[in-house]
DNA sequence: CTTGTTGTTACTTTTTTAGTATATTTACTA
DNA sequence: TAGTAAATATACTAAAAAAGTAACAACAAG
């Protein structure tokens, strides 16, 4: 932890207590005493709360696009691309609490809830785009509206950390494979 | 939830996100709105926020006193009810995070602090009558210090939800396995 | 219609948090 | 080892949030 930049502590500890509690119940002083720095160090590397969350944002929303691109340029079979690209979306839904995204859609962080959602209409064009190639490349049955598939993809990641869905389950992996499967067979055998 | 009474419904929010953030970081208000109370509703059935704080904390410890005390009373083998406990402790240490331990000694929750601290107290009495009975019956080697063995316990319940451990085996159970197996065989075969 | 419970509103007081100024310490480096 | 850049400590003000109260309205149950 000592290696890491001031700048990179106060990152670091303030991505985990917001991860946890959201934005709202954590204070500067908290993020400083965790960090192990002291508040006028926060305040020359960051303007105020919401900056350092909309640079965490940021690198979140990074990362992930990053790891989708990968994905889609890599030369699995297209089957096991969308299992990876669900998989990933899961795993980093995982850490983020409600509280998160309450404090988020609360009208208080309005730069951050914009940031997202144009980072998600970004998203959700690549998508479409992909989709759409796939479809043209019999990856993906004919008639099938893209808008829908894009829907249903919405939908998935939500089910993914679903508390009712999960406890059918013995994995979290299980709950994305069946998903994964039934994205792509309905409930007809596969092949 | 709106078969509870209201002092219920606030009880059981208002456990549910201490537990998950402590005593600091959620508020009376919140607590309101989580359990569809008004906030005068809240001040006619709890005088503040420690009072409900310290109702939770009742409840808690004699629940665990009353679990411990039904496993002691059954017919199992000595191995199983030992056994038995320890999982049940990991049970109860399960949801509480960090913060929650950190409020309660912070000073500020002294009583809620006091109340635990005699209650545990109360607890390794009854620990220590119950291993020294079960050393005359020879349940237990002759020559271990009674006092060793409730260190030990004590021990042995931070382990259960350390990460560090946690990570050696694929589940909580597995961990509990072998701490249970280690504390009544060392590290000789069974039997 | 009365009684007891809950909700609404509006308010004051208290506590916490945000943010800044300044003096001091630390640690590097030339 | 003197100079300097960065971090800390302290101490403060202003702003925001939370705690707590009072008076009254709504409402359901007997």
């Amino acid at each position: 932890m000592s290696e890491l930049s001031k700048s990179r502590q106060i990152f670091v500890t303030a991505k985990d207590l917001f991860f946890k509690h959201g934005l709202r119940k954590v204070s500067i002083n908290e993020i400083c005493l965790n960090s192990g720095v002291s508040k006028m160090t926060f305040y020359r590397n960051f303007k105020n709360k919401k900056a350092v969350a909309l640079t965490i944002i940021k690198e979140f929303c990074d990362n992930g696009a990053e790891d989708y691109r990968k994905i889609m340029a890599s030369e699995l079979p297209y089957y096991l691309k969308i299992k990876k690209i669900i998989s990933s979306k899961g795993e980093y839904s995982k850490g983020l609490s409600k509280e998160l995204f309450a404090d988020i859609n609360s009208g208080y962080f309005n730069e951050i809830r914009a940031y997202i959602s144009n980072y998600q209409g970004n998203f959700e064009n690549e998508l479409f785009n992909d989709f759409s190639l796939a479809q043209k490349n019999g990856e993906i049955r004919e008639g099938v509206k893209i808008e829908f598939l894009i829907y249903m993809i919405r939908d998935i990641n939500k089910k993914i950390i679903d508390a009712e869905l999960n406890k059918l389950y013995e994995s979290e992996e299980a709950v994305i494979l069946e998903l994964t499967k039934f994205f792509f067979y309905g409930i007809l055998p596969e092949k």
